[in-house]
DNA sequence: AGCACGCCGACT
DNA sequence: GTCGGCGTGCTC
């Protein structure tokens, strides 16, 4: 007598809901089955979704009948358990559902789509009579096509609702519904050609060769596989074949076709690199690399993480090149992360030239086979994916033997990630990520963030320091330039001080170049109407169009909104308009016209729009075919120039207005970042800050390089009005189209969450942009010291959450949590 | 999140 | 009458 026994999958689906969803499993099935990999499930009414086996077990749903799986995907998982854990990390930390993290983790030509497919079954099962007249062209249209999708079916008719429609067809016998499920993955195969088994022994081979006497073509294309296949011992790649070989295509065809030759098809890695050509041990280090890979090392015995704060050209890369060595002649992986691709290529070409093929690139930028190439060799933990560089992504790959962990540039906002969940920041995910492996994980930078500098000094991660240039020079001179008394003494021209544009003049004629700094695109910020005041506003979002002289258009940075230029007042009807601030547009304009000879080019989010443009900027200015470079912070980020004599940065006041309480930390890391750009390999470089206020505290320690004067200083200030690293922070934003019904759900939240947290609850608040999108915002602010315990904190906050979305009124309010934002 | 269902006002 | 709007509930 046997018991029946039942099999059920815990399903993780990538959608943003909390639970798991379980299906049954036929008993074949659940011995194929693993937690990790994929399965094709039915959701809803005509849904299949790919998701993720989580847990297998034997314990029947009590609340309904699960529905069965429609198919296994993988033969082995494509995700480990350490992995799964970070995944589940992420997803508690940053207050989202797991699957919203699969969904940005897995590549998404892993996780199948699914689509409706309509196929006819007995096209004659109604008469053409009978029918109404949308379904009439449905049948008609499918005597043409072998399938149809619904938006078909809707273009069809004309019409949306077309699902009554097609169910009552099927209904009748007419049709039929395919979920088909598609891979979009296939892997790039290539032909390679072998000798036919029978031609092994040498008699036949013998008999072969005089065989083709009078095929002399087909002779030689025989001999030079013999000689090829005796270097190289395997089939060979058809395409090289036929081009060392010199003889054409169609000969090697005949000799398929005689089965003398037989081609097999093998998968190809897309990615291929060339073989490292120099060795990291040939790297010699100065003493003071020498002294930090020491620390760092030492550091490592007893901590996981360690800062590596260098100033702007100390050589921090080739201390990770040294300690990414040791890992590597271990055979483990390394995982490099960077904040923004678009600087990678200097980079991951030097990561090849010491590292070869052990070199893999993973970021979104990369095409969905590249990016499942990359996925699957580090699953393997293959030797082509050792050395992983990437951006915040990269953090999601299924990692074998993760052993080291570089976050360069870790102060960088772009590693937080916003908007889509899981709102994470890549630094602090890999943190959590080189703790489930027990790997090591290093931060550099120039500047680093407030943060992490403090749990450095805490003692939580260690610290090494490269205090100096590579070949001791020195760090590029500061000069303030104070634009208060530069307008009273009428020493401007535009926006320009005389100092500065003397300076610029100067190094220009020494045949060296200039990077002006000016963190805003357009041409002016503002519109302002003289007569009435008047601001012109974007109509979808709550902040005033910047003009774009270029294309004569004031343009909403927020949405993308453009219209063509105003010539009077929308409000009082004057001609009187007129622009207030400046941008990057601007400042090349009153460039050109101050220096007319000069060679000036702007890189702004404008100017970088093509795909290939941003990197034609960079070169022409590498190529010393520009001399000016007018940019937006996008010059401050990492980019190496020889040449550069001067960076001017136009304002220091607009960055340090910014009503955040991060402003003054970026605007630090900014200006030390950019000014780091001035300066060549043996000469000094030169830097002039324009500022209203020369003696900001701030602008005082950019002017001296003093980065723990300005550390202690934020400390002390973010400690007196309780922000981090004081305390944490979770930042609730709230979204809707109405106003009020926003305004009503916000203060709901906010009263219930004041109510149930013994914790700072602050707000509801209008951000500083209420409304973007059409969509009104309310920001709630959740504050909370280290000593209370965050979890129960997020499951209280979660649990309020719930009873605000069983409110009907609220419920198409859009709730966002922001743990950790920035 | 989707998506269907169901109930309302606005038109060929 | 039908079409499309949007509020509501559900998805294993």
């Amino acid at each position: 007598m046997t018991v029946e026994t039942s099999f059920y999958i815990d399903v993780i689906l990538p959608i943003p809901l909390e639970r798991m969803f379980t299906y049954t499993l036929s008993a074949p099935e659940s011995h194929l089955i693993a937690p990790g990999m994929r399965v094709a499930v039915p959701f809803g009414k005509s849904k299949v979704y790919t998701g993720i086996a989580y847990r297998l077990h034997n314990t029947p749903p009590v609340a309904y009948e699960a529905k069965p799986i429609q198919q296994v995907l993988d033969e082995a998982p494509i995700l480990k358990a350490t992995q799964l854990a970070h995944w589940q990390w992420i997803a508690n930390y940053y207050m989202c559902t797991l699957g919203e993290v699969v969904r940005s983790g897995v590549p998404s030509a892993l996780l199948l789509e699914s689509e409706t497919l309509i196929l006819p079954d007995r096209l004659d099962a109604v008469p053409d009579t009978e029918l109404s007249d949308d379904g009439f062209l449905v049948i008609e249209a499918l005597h043409h096509q072998a399938s149809l999708r619904i938006k078909d079916v809707m273009d069809i008719t004309g019409k949306k609702k077309v699902l009554p429609l097609v169910q009552q067809l099927v209904a009748q016998g007419l049709l039929r519904l395919q979920e088909e499920v598609q891979e979009k993955y296939r892997p790039k195969t290539e032909k390679y050609i072998r000798l036919h088994p029978y031609y092994q022994g040498e008699e036949a081979l013998q008999a072969l060769l005089e065989n083709l006497e009078r095929a002399p073509q087909q002779r030689k294309a025989l001999l030079h596989y013999f000689s090829e296949y005796a270097q190289q011992g395997k089939p060979l790649k058809i395409k090289d074949f036929e081009q060392k070989s010199g003889v054409s295509m169609a000969v090697v065809r005949a000799l398929i076709k005689k089965e003398i030759f037989e081609t097999t098809t093998l998968q190809a890695d897309r990615i291929i690199y060339q073989a490292g050509e120099e060795s990291v041990a040939a790297l010699t280090l100065n003493t003071s690399q020498t002294k930090a890979l020491n620390d760092i090392q030492n550091s490592f015995l007893y901590k996981s993480v360690c800062l590596l704060h260098g100033v702007t050209g100390s050589g921090k890369t080739v201390v990770y090149l040294k300690l990414i060595q040791e890992v590597f002649e271990r055979g483990g992986q390394v995982l490099y992360l960077l904040p923004e691709i678009a600087l990678t290529a200097q980079l991951i070409h030097r990561l090849k030239v010491y590292f070869g093929n052990a070199v893999a690139v993973y970021h979104s930028k990369y095409s969905q086979n590249e990016r499942v190439e990359v996925w699957n060799n580090v699953l393997a933990g293959n030797d082509s994916a050792k050395v992983i560089i990437g951006a915040r992504s990269a953090l999601f790959l299924p990692f074998a033997d993760l052993k080291l962990i570089i976050v360069d540039e870790e102060h960088e906002q772009s590693f937080k990630k916003f908007d889509p969940a899981p709102r994470y920041h890549a630094r602090d995910a890999a943190i959590y990520l080189a703790h489930l492996h027990e790997a090591k994980c290093l931060l550099g930078s120039a500047t680093p963030s407030i943060e992490s500098f403090d749990n450095a000094q805490k003692g939580k991660y260690g610290l090494a320091t490269l205090p100096k240039r590579y070949g001791e020079v020195l760090l590029p001179e500061i000069v303030l330039v104070d634009l208060k008394e530069a307008y009273r003494k009428k020493r401007m021209k535009g926006h320009f001080s005389e100092l500065l544009l003397n300076t610029i003049k100067t190094t220009i004629e020494q045949r060296e170049q200039v990077i002006l700094f000016q963190n805003r695109r357009g041409f002016a910020p503002v519109l302002e109407c003289t007569t009435c005041g008047h601001v012109v506003q974007c109509p979808n979002c709550d902040v005033s169009l910047t003009y774009h002289h270029g294309k004569r258009q004031l343009r909403c940075h927020y949405c993308g909104y453009h219209t063509p230029m105003l010539q009077s007042c929308p409000a009082c009807g004057n001609s009187t308009l007129d622009t207030k601030g400046f941008g990057t547009e601007q400042l090349q304009e009153e460039i050109l016209e101050l220096l007319p000879s000069a060679r000036v080019a702007r890189m702004d989010l404008d100017t970088t729009r093509g795909k290939y443009a941003y990197n034609r900027l960079i070169s022409a200015f590498e190529a010393q075919e520009l001399d000016i470079l007018i940019g937006t912070q996008m010059v401050t980020k990492g980019l190496d120039f020889k040449n550069v004599g001067l960076v001017g940065i136009m304002n220091a006041d607009a960055l340090l207005n910014f009503p955040d309480y991060r402003a003054h930390e970026r605007s630090f890391q900014l200006m030390v970042q950019v000014a780091g750009r001035a300066g060549r390999a043996h000469k000094q470089g030169q830097v002039l800050i324009q500022t209203y206020n020369p003696h900001h505290p701030v602008v005082q320690h950019v002017s001296d390089y003093r980065y723990k004067a300005f550390f202690e200083e934020q400390t002390v200030e973010r400690q007196q009005f309780k922000y981090p690293p004081e305390i944490r922070m979770i930042k609730i934003t709230l979204k809707h189209k109405d106003f009020n019904t926003l305004t009503e759900a916000s203060d709901w939240f906010s009263a219930s969450l004041k109510n149930v947290l013994t914790v700072k609850v602050l707000g509801p608040e209008a951000p500083l942009i209420p409304r973007i999108r059409n969509q009104y915002l309310m920001t709630i602010l959740i504050k909370l010291p280290h000593s209370k315990k965050v979890s129960q904190l997020k499951k209280d906050i979660k649990r309020v959450q719930r009873s605000f979305d069983s409110i009907g009124k609220y419920r198409r309010v859009r709730v966002v949590y922001d743990v950790d934002h920035i």
